[in-house]
RNA sequence: GCGCUUGUAGCUCAACGGAUAGAGCGCAGCCCUGCGAAGGCUGAGGUUGUGGGUUCAAUUCCCGCCAAGCGCGCCA
């Protein structure tokens, strides 16, 4: 059990000990946590439950807290529990324990953080699911960092995750990605070409096209069946799968499942949800189309499911049948969508149509990252793929590194707008906070390859022996790594990594520049073993979190 | 116009309703004849957009206003 959990655990059965006599329920205790105070001052841990209590039981704060205190228990994590003003209950860990936690390090090596526990859920994370229309640009690099890391997060966790791309195969986007491909390839050709509004005009499709007419080169490509130019539409979608796998390979993202929009139309899953519409008389017929009576639900408008032109399913249709199909068919226990922000008038509609469908929307969770906007380029604010105004994640990978990119989107809350200034993001690349840890980690992988010089095992090494300041906060700091991922398995937060690696690995630098580790006095052995002891526990903790964002741990730089 | 989201140091961003709002970059300085100076240490820099409200406690929750992004397609 986490450390917050005991506490968490030992204040509650506290407080209803404490009050017992007045009549104190689990049910009259609010939501309590147990949070680290931002000034180590005041302890370890704290939690400020007596403020809370003040009202329900009509008693002085710092009287509850000390009656809290009394029906503490002693525990071993625990040194020192003190209330303080006004009304704050705050614990110090107990020396012994955390030094027996640091040998715990040591001993799980890369399993350190991860869950023991074994989890029964299974958890669907969906991300990037970028059209099959180009190449990904900067614009989808959030959602796939995001939806990657937090997928390690949950696996450490030891849930059951699926990292699921859908590809959207069947749309009219893939009819105009087709024509754009044509024009390009007549062009190639040297024939003559024209391109309109709805066609993509970025490299990439050229790129995709050279490729294509190769294949394709003895084709009249003016008077061109339909058979044909589905063929050239379905190689073209066939090569921009190819890169756009070899762009997220790129980003060390790699996803279990590619499940294809196609799919559920060929399966009649898409038909058989449609039936189940409107036998639940959701839907209606007007203008040709068939309707979807989302507004009656609670959403803004009605949505059309079938269009009157083609008689061809709308995204949203195929979206709820792949919704339905995530949780009906498969039986996710959740699913997580890491969608782009633009995306947002659809969340709401997708839950009204799921809980219709008998599937509690709750197991759906949306995880919104706003659009990623470029600054001062020729006032274009936005990527566009048609358009081609794109940055792609390859070239831009090339430039500064994926472990730069990764870091650089990590760092911020999804909910915050990014604008990026792309030249400085470029210049900046080099002094990325990112090979600050990564110089950490560096620093103590040379400690130790010295270490092997002097012949020191550190198997018998005593713990005990750290005792310095900036020894024990950084100790402690290398416990706070389980709850961290307890927690952000919970919050989704992922932004809360980079933050910790680079708390971490400011300790470590201080650590390093105020403890001499490496003592050749032979005197003072025991003492070289110990600090090896902790040098080594921060190289696993930190290689750890490195690995989970998908970030390298080099051992030289 | 309506809806969703955001507004914190010069810049890019943190802060699970808690105690003195923090980092990185930039700026002004200091520290290597001891395990890697891609480092450490000082310092300057804030009325958390704005006005109310709730609370023992508000950057955080609620309401108004201002500003920005996104959405309001038989596109996806």
């Amino acid at each position: 059990m986490l450390i917050s959990e005991i506490l968490h655990k030992t204040v509650e059965s506290a407080s209803l000990a404490a009050f017992k006599d007045k009549n104190f329920q689990k049910e009259n205790l609010p939501n309590f946590i147990i949070e680290k105070p931002k000034n180590i001052a005041f302890g370890d841990y704290a939690t400020s439950l007596p403020l809370q209590l003040a009202k329900t039981l009509d008693q002085n704060p710092i009287k509850i807290a000390e009656a809290i205190n009394n029906a503490i228990p002693k525990l071993k994590e625990i040194e020192l529990c003190s209330v303080e003003p006004p009304g704050f209950l705050n614990f110090k860990l107990s020396q012994e324990w955390i030094e027996k936690q640091l040998l715990k390090v040591l001993k799980d090596k890369e399993k350190y953080g991860s869950k023991a526990e074994v989890s029964s859920k299974n958890i669907q994370v969906e991300f990037v699911s970028v059209n099959p229309t180009g190449r990904l640009h900067l614009g989808h690099m959030r959602g796939a960092i995001i939806g990657s890391t937090l997928s390690n997060v949950l696996q450490s966790q030891n849930y059951n995750v699926i990292r699921e791309y859908y590809v959207n195969d069947a749309g009219n986007q893939m009819n105009n990605f087709g024509k754009s491909l044509l024009e390009r390839m007549k062009e190639i050709k040297g024939d003559k070409f024209s391109l309109g509004e709805n066609h993509y005009k970025g490299d990439d499709i050229k790129e995709i096209a050279l490729t294509i007419a190769k294949e394709f080169k003895d084709e009249d490509l003016d008077s061109i069946s339909k058979d044909l130019f589905s063929l050239i539409t379905k190689r073209g979608m066939e090569i921009c799968i190819e890169m756009i796998k070899s762009d997220l390979s790129d980003l060390n993202i790699h996803h279990d499942n590619w499940f294809y929009e196609s799919s559920l139309i060929k399966s009649n899953y898409l038909d058989e949800t449609l039936t189940k519409l409107k036998d639940s008389n959701l839907t209606y017929e007007k203008d040709g189309a068939l309707w979807i009576k989302t507004k009656e639900l609670g959403d803004e408008r009605d949505n059309v499911l079938i269009k009157s032109i083609d008689k061809k399913p709308t995204y949203f249709a195929t979206d709820i049948a792949y919704h339905r199909n995530k949780f009906e068919e498969r039986k996710f226990d959740e699913g997580i969508d890491v969608w782009g922000a633009d995306h947002h008038g659809h969340v709401k509609r997708m839950k009204l149509v799921l809980e219709k469908l008998g599937i509690e929307s709750s197991r759906l969770t949306v995880l919104l990252n706003q659009i990623v906007s470029l600054k001062d380029i020729d006032g274009a604010a936005r990527f566009s793929k048609r358009e081609g105004t794109s940055i792609f994640i390859k070239d831009l990978i090339n430039e500064i590194g994926s472990d730069a990119c990764r870091f650089s989107f990590l760092n911020r809350s999804s909910e915050s707008q990014m604008e990026i200034d792309i030249n400085i993001f470029r210049k900046k690349s080099s002094e990325n906070p990112v090979f600050y840890i990564q110089y950490a980690h560096a620093r103590m992988s040379s400690i130790l390859r010295s270490s092997i010089y002097f012949d020191i095992s550190i198997t018998d090494a005593d713990p005990n022996l750290l005792s310095t300041p900036g020894e024990i906060i950084l100790i402690k700091k290398l416990l706070e790594y389980p709850e961290l991922l307890n927690r952000v398995s919970y919050t989704l937060q992922v932004q809360e990594l980079p933050a910790y690696a680079l708390e971490l690995s400011q300790l470590i630098h201080k650590f390093y520049e105020n403890n001499r580790v490496i003592d050749e006095d032979i005197k003072n052995i025991e003492m070289t073993k110990s600090r090896l002891l902790l040098v080594k526990a921060s190289k696993i903790t930190l290689s750890n979190l490195l690995n989970l964002m998908e970030m390298e741990s080099p051992e030289k730089m």
